[in-house]
RNA sequence: AGAGAGGUGGCCGAGUGGUCGAAGGCGCACGACUGGAACUCGUGUAUGGGGCAACUCAUCGAGGGUUCGAAUCCCUUCCUCUCUGCCA
């Protein structure tokens, strides 16, 4: 959640950042409004919670000396049901403002780029250079085929389209994949951990998923649980409303998990191939800072990032993300695209943000600075997507004939 | 899943209708004592919101109710523990 006191106080220049990402100002001003009108109704509600109470404290009194409590009563009747009146404007406010409090998306740092879609997006750098081919490079699916490694046709049997089956080497290499990434991340000082799959809604909440995009989660029926569409709502919950002490800061963790999407909206893109799943691996990273050293673990999570897809030899490039691309909970976030020789393309294997505080205020993370208790900043990424890590082996360690060379740093592995 | 017990501050633990945001202890912070430390003594020590402030509202797992007044009584729900069942 973006900090409302900021926007009561710098109104123009919140509507200026928000507008980056796409909010118009009459959205802001709703909010702006609501807030105020919270404000408003809390005011003589807690003025009138005052009286009462004064006067309720007197009965003790009355009854010990003994005086009659009659006209005492009816004051307080009378303020009673003032009360209600004056609670249930109060709560209708509350409900108003969180409605629109919580869907409004984080205001981005001022260095992102400005811009409407990933068109807008700058490349900082590429990494490696795409290998040249003899031969024309196939793509993952044809691939899979020759060598027996994605079961499509059974995916779907088994659940429904955009599910599919590793099989063989395929499905070893998924899991010599996750094994290398958590080692690298461990030494990067990373503390594995191991996560439930299905979270409640109020960690969704945390993260920014709930209320907004309640339509891209499976939802267990009957239940208050959701199946996790990526590892950061775990491990960045795993904090969910405490407060933590300033010296076990940063925490850094890792962890492994499928990833459930219902990846509405998506209907008719990458439909062939698994680049786009409803259920994925993915190892990711999440950093709980100090607000003054987040930006120093951001840049430490990219290169990170970075650093497997090289020792991979996977060629990739590194995008700053342009205000209108960037996630509802980033205040910035620096993608790494992989070379698809298949579909001659870079697409996204990684996607690193830092949320500032906007997840901290929502998830109620907070540290103790001596007597203050202040807000962390919560950052996440992916290091790496694991399923498209597996395609982009496939199309960049092909041989002509179909068959896949191992990367050297997996053959200990496999 | 069925039966019983219970959920109070960082932890332990009192509190069964008013003076309780909450005794006491531990822990922690600061100060005194010490050459330094332990011990001892003193002070402080929950969270969120409103207000320049004095101050004030809310919170004793959560939600609702009774009452002028609820940590305390009632209902619902979640969680934990024990026993039974089931199971990796």
């Amino acid at each position: 959640m973006i900090d409302l006191k900021y926007l009561q106080k710098n109104f123009d220049e919140a509507s200026a950042k928000l507008l980056k990402k796409g909010v118009d100002t009459a959205t802001l001003e709703n909010l702006h409004e609501r807030f105020t009108s919270l404000k408003e109704a809390n005011a003589p509600l807690e003025e009138a919670k005052a009286e009462q109470n004064r006067m309720s404290k007197l009965f003790g009194e009355y009854k010990r000396e003994g005086k009659d409590m009659a006209e005492l009563k009816a004051k307080v009747d009378a303020k009673k049901e003032q009360i209600v009146g004056l609670q249930a404007t109060a709560r209708e406010a509350e409900e108003a403002l969180q409605l629109v409090a919580l869907a409004m998306p984080n205001f981005p740092d001022d260095s992102v780029p400005v811009g409407a879609n990933e068109d807008d997006n700058i490349e900082l750098r590429k990494v490696l250079e795409p290998r040249t081919f003899d031969f024309e490079p196939k793509e993952h699916w044809a691939l899979a085929e020759i060598n027996g490694w994605i079961d499509f046709e059974r995916g779907v049997k088994l659940a429904k389209s955009r599910f599919s089956v590793l099989r063989g080497e395929a499905a070893r290499m998924e899991r010599a994949l996750i094994n290398f990434f958590l080692d690298v991340n461990r030494q990067k000082g990373f503390e594995e951990v191991c996560v439930p799959f299905i979270n409640n809604s109020t960690m969704l909440q945390g993260t920014g998923q709930l209320p907004k995009f309640e339509d891209d989660l499976f939802k267990v029926e009957g239940e208050d649980l959701y199946l996790i569409p990526t590892a950061e709502v775990p491990l960045t919950n795993l904090y969910n409303d405490e407060i933590l002490s300033a010296k076990e800061l940063p925490i850094l963790l890792t962890a492994y998990t499928p990833c459930f999407r219902k990846e509405a909206g998506s209907a008719g893109r990458d439909t062939r191939g698994m680049i786009r799943q409803h259920q994925f691996d993915k190892v990711e990273m999440v950093a709980l800072s100090i607000p003054e050293k987040s930006d120093e673990i951001f840049e430490m999570m990219v290169e990170n990032a970075s650093d497997i897809l090289t020792q991979l030899g996977l060629p990739h490039r590194v995008v700053e993300l342009c205000g209108g691309d960037l996630g509802f909970s980033a205040a910035t976030t620096i993608d790494l695209e992989v070379w698809l020789p298949g579909q001659n393309k870079y697409r996204e294997i990684s996607s690193i943000s830092n949320t500032r505080d906007f997840q901290a205020r929502r998830a109620k993370i907070r540290y103790k600075d001596g007597t203050n208790n202040i807000l962390v900043h919560t950052l996440n990424g992916s290091a790496l997507a694991v399923g498209r890590t597996l395609i982009a082996i496939m199309e960049n360690y092909q041989n002509e004939d179909g068959t896949i060379e191992i990367p050297k740093v997996l053959k200990k592995y496999m």
